[in-house]
DNA sequence: AATAAAACTGACCATCTGGTCAAAAAATAG
DNA sequence: CTATTTTTTGACCAGATGGTCAGTTTTATT
């Protein structure tokens, strides 16, 4: 019988849920050379010899869970849409990009890590479909300047800007959680924080913004 | 005789150099878990156990590192300073910390990774030095927005977006090369790249900035 | 209940880890 | 040049590492 089609069986669904989470996990903390399988077993509460029947190296773990942060990536690509108004698509990709930082800051960590490590593992990624993306999202943006409605900046800069900021918050949230009173930021911060990006990154390329 | 004031000597120099400048490069790679030894040693062309004469262990040279770090961060600092006119001040930071940057990338990636880690090594410095730092800094910007002078944005939040956009320079510097091409940003385009930064910023607090 | 398939795991292995040490070599001081 | 201090290093250690495997237990199918 193909395999391909056979349903997943109780144990392993199970089973690589957790190794799946666990790993995350070490990874953001330790990075791919310092994670190992059986800190990973351990917080999977699982013996190492069985973390390797079901990922039968660490490497096709890892690559596992890149795949699953690429899914999370194109999720927030699709929200930056060819729309008229360069408020609103910008708006909806910037507050897009804060959530995922919110609901993901592990995969977040583990893609900051990649790539200060040279992209050993998604360099392909970078030159296809995030360089691709980039590109089309750069004619949309020429556009905009074209036609007089956000001011001329380079919009690749841009782009990077709004990473950037987005980013820092799933990436740095530690340090931003100690300049906070060691607490996390609430939801009502979170959306101020938010607010506050969107609104400095518009206004800084000359779209009125409501407050 | 005290050693506190002795000069150090010709090899002592030479050597703490080089571990100290592979050392770097090793960390920001692969994170204090994932650097060993003696790849660093390698590196620095000695054998280990003559790395290990002159820091004993790997927690020591991180430490060593991790200082060099704080003072280029201090540096860095002292040009935000209480200055009558927002948008000098803070384009002088901006400048300064793009600077440092494109200077010393490595510890930027240190840095980011010893926060993406909880912050095992530095978690002091944060609640102290960076604190207060941070804490006098957001009154500066409380008063010129109470001048009028900016617009009212939260200070705290203004100041992570700076933090963001200059170090996404250093740590995702891979991935803006992949994205130019593969070549790294030329000075001129650095320039940009920095100019762009300070003009979207102080727009968007409601600055005038020439262009 | 019988069978086949999937899941589990303790014990094991070669290699690498951070770190030590004693003895040799090089640098320095008198 | 001699004596002393500093530096260098191969060999070594106990523990951890990624990964294997044979045999047992559990689960699913009929």
């Amino acid at each position: 019988m193909d395999t391909q089609f056979q349903k997943k069986s109780k144990p392993r669904k199970r089973n690589e849920a957790s190794i799946l989470s666990a790993a995350e996990d070490v990874f953001a903390e330790l990075g791919f050379a310092g994670a190992t399988t059986s800190l990973i077993a351990r917080r999977a509460g699982i013996p190492k010899a069985n973390l390797h029947y079901y990922f039968p190296t660490k490497q096709a773990l890892y690559r596992a869970i890149i795949n699953n942060i690429f899914t999370i990536w194109l999720q927030a690509a699709e929200t930056f849409d060819d729309c008229d108004d360069p408020g609103e698509a910008l708006s909806r990709y910037i507050r897009a990009k804060m959530d995922i930082a919110r609901k993901h800051p592990l995969g977040s960590k583990i893609w900051a890590q990649e790539i200060m490590q040279g992209a050993p593992q998604i360099q392909d990624f970078l030159e296809t479909t995030l360089k691709g993306w980039t590109l089309s999202r750069v004619k949309i943006i020429k556009r905009w300047i074209a036609e007089g409605k956000i001011a001329s900046v380079d919009p690749a800069y841009l782009l990077y800007m709004i990473w950037a900021t987005t980013q820092h918050y799933a990436d740095f949230a530690h340090q931003i959680n100690t300049l906070n009173g060691g607490q996390a930021l609430s939801d009502k911060q979170y959306e101020e924080v938010t607010s506050n990006a969107v609104t400095i990154i518009l206004r800084g390329i000359g779209v009125q913004v409501q407050e």
